[in-house]
DNA sequence: GCCGTTTTCGGCCCGACTGTTTTCAGTCG
């Protein structure tokens, strides 16, 4: 059972429980705890099957056994016990938005509303108002969200970070150009480098303020704006993405910045150890409990700072270990870009790349590298695109040539290859031999057991001639689920072999993710950063990988490529 | 239901917004 599945079942169990009129804590108790499983690296069956899964923060004694009951018959006891008091189907009732547990119960009882169906019907025929607190105005607004819900989902969702971080930092550079901005931040999850945004959150401070706002307002980006206003603005780009421009006192704008960066888990945890020191903090500042004071802070860092902890990297702040370690001073020092000294994961027109050899190569010198490999596909790559042996051995002698009177620069003569269901890599031996740097990586047959997946790239670990393991999980962001693997174990293979594993800096990869990366690294893996490029374009897909490593508190250190090409050869 | 360099019991983040309210509950981020 993945974890997405014991996290759904404990969220539901949590509803129920509300339902069924549960102090909010032990609710609360049951949602921190699903999001704790959801996000786990490991898998949480696992970890549960070795008695282990009340090391989960958030996870007790109680939630243990019911996760136990679950994978052991499929269901949680306590929840079939709820689901003969309420219908199944009222949980969906529960989730309308604007809706919430409380008034969803009381549509049950008084007006017998089990399902969305009976919702709108009760809506449409205007029954809701005759509640105690509802009003014509809910009836409304719940018509509305179920038009919405019945169109398409929920809505446009979160959108990849690669379509929002672009328009957001345009936007920002376009504020802080105008003569009435002082102070523009973009904050929000396009600031950690998430994965996905839901939005973007613009921190401004500003001598007029509401000219800034109506600057925004006329941005060719964007297509629909509200009132430009003193306290900015909310509109929307022509892609869809929502703007949010708050424009803010200078005395507070530390406070607002911090504020909107988030994360939720960061931000709730910073409030909570606040409270157990006499301090309040909100997006409007700190206040001592006892005395009243507030204090407001300019800067982020002051925040950071009366609050008694090291400055903390935007990319760091998901509730995952940073604050402790920003009171200790324990904070790692994150790799840079700058400090990336090669990428090791190209194409070119040899296989499905867009530009040449030629091109690829003085692409990865522009941007001043010192090596970088050429990785094209390998034999049984299929739809034309794949490499014969004898055009790979060509391809070898053209990187030789290349390399000839060029100084502080090595092209490196390598392969993606795929592995085989057994392991196995697809081209001869005296081949894959000859080249300089092997990345492996699975293309085919997604759909084997875990097990079996985590044998098949455990043996092309093992390989000694593989260097690298390419986007280990295969998933696409949004698209497509990670492939099952245990990457425990193939950290461990990794570790023990010296077989780099890279963060694919596709924005729709970034595989290894931020949590596996980190796994990985403390396991001892050796990382290697890479765009996976398929022109000249993507090369800066480089940023990406190097903020999923800041995520997982990596240190140039950690990363293989960001020693010089000395340090390099020698790994090699 | 979880958790602990004040605690194994008694707490559990903060504020905006909405709609219905004469002071607040529910929902949301």
């Amino acid at each position: 059972m993945s974890n997405a599945e014991i996290a759904a079942a404990l969220e539901e169990l949590g509803v129920l429980y509300e339902l069924d009129g549960a102090v909010k804590y032990r609710v609360l108790a049951y949602s921190t705890a699903a999001t704790a499983i959801r996000e786990s690296p490991v898998s949480v069956a696992e970890l549960a099957a070795a008695g282990r899964a009340t090391e989960i923060p958030g996870v007790g004694k109680t939630l243990a056994e019911k996760i136990d009951a679950l994978l052991a018959t499929g269901e949680i006891p306590a929840a079939a016990k709820l689901k003969a008091k309420f219908p199944v189907t009222l949980i969906e009732v529960t989730r309308v938005p604007g809706l919430g547990t409380k008034t969803a119960r009381r549509l049950f009882d008084e007006l017998g509303v089990a399902t969305l169906e009976d919702l709108k019907e009760a809506a449409e025929g205007e029954k809701i108002r005759d509640l105690k607190g509802l009003g014509a105005k809910q009836e409304e607004r719940i018509l509305a969200s179920l038009e919405r819900l019945g169109e398409d989902g929920e809505g446009p969702g979160r959108l990849l970070l690669s379509k929002v971080r672009p328009i957001a930092e345009d936007l920002a550079a376009a504020l802080r150009e105008h003569p009435a901005a002082n102070r523009v931040e973009v904050a929000g999850s396009a600031r950690r480098w998430a994965e996905t945004c839901k939005d973007i959150d613009i921190i401004a401070t500003a001598e007029e303020p509401a000219a800034l706002a109506e600057h925004l307002a006329s941005h060719p980006l964007i297509s629909a704006a509200g009132t430009p206003g003193p306290n900015g603005l909310r509109a929307q780009t022509h892609n869809g993405v929502s703007v949010d421009l708050r424009i803010v006192p200078p005395a507070a704008f530390g406070n607002l910045l911090q504020h909107f960066t988030g994360s939720k888990a960061h931000n709730v945890q910073l409030r909570e150890d606040a409270v157990s020191r006499g301090l309040s903090v909100s997006e409007h500042g700190v206040t001592d409990t006892e005395s009243g004071k507030v204090e407001l802070c300019e800067s982020e860092g002051a925040v950071y700072e009366h609050l008694g902890y090291a400055y903390i990297e935007p990319e760091l702040r998901e509730g995952r270990g940073e604050l402790k370690a920003a009171r200790e001073g324990k904070l790692p020092d994150l790799i840079e870009l700058g400090d990336v000294r090669g990428d090791l994961h190209s194409h070119t027109t040899l296989s499905d790349g867009r530009n040449s050899l030629d091109e690829m190569a003085e692409g990865g010198r522009a941007r001043g590298y010192a090596y970088m490999a050429i990785t094209d596909h390998s034999a049984s790559h299929g739809f034309g695109d794949h490499v014969t042996p004898d055009r790979l051995w060509e391809r070898i002698e053209e990187i030789k040539a290349w390399n000839v009177g060029k100084r502080g620069f090595r092209l490196l003569a390598g392969s993606e290859i795929n592995i085989g269901l057994d392991g196995s890599l697809d081209y001869p031996d005296d081949l894959v031999a000859a080249l300089d740097w092997v990345v492996a990586s699975v293309h085919t047959s997604f759909a084997i057991s875990e097990a079996e997946m985590t044998e098949r790239v455990v043996a092309a670990i093992e390989n000694p001639e593989v260097n690298c393991i390419g986007h280990l999980t295969g998933r696409l962001i949004g698209r497509r689920e990670p492939y099952g693997i245990d990457v425990e174990a193939v950290a461990e293979a990794a570790a023990r072999t010296g077989t780099t594993i890279e963060i694919n800096g596709n924005p729709n990869r970034r595989d290894l993710s931020d949590r596996h990366a980190r796994l990985a690294a403390d396991a001892g893996v050796t990382i290697v950063l890479n765009t996976d490029a398929h022109g000249i374009d993507t090369l800066d897909n480089m940023a990406y990988a190097v903020a999923t490593a800041r995520r997982a508190w990596l240190t140039a250190a950690d990363v293989a490529n960001t020693r010089t090409w000395a340090e390099f050869k020698k790994l090699l």
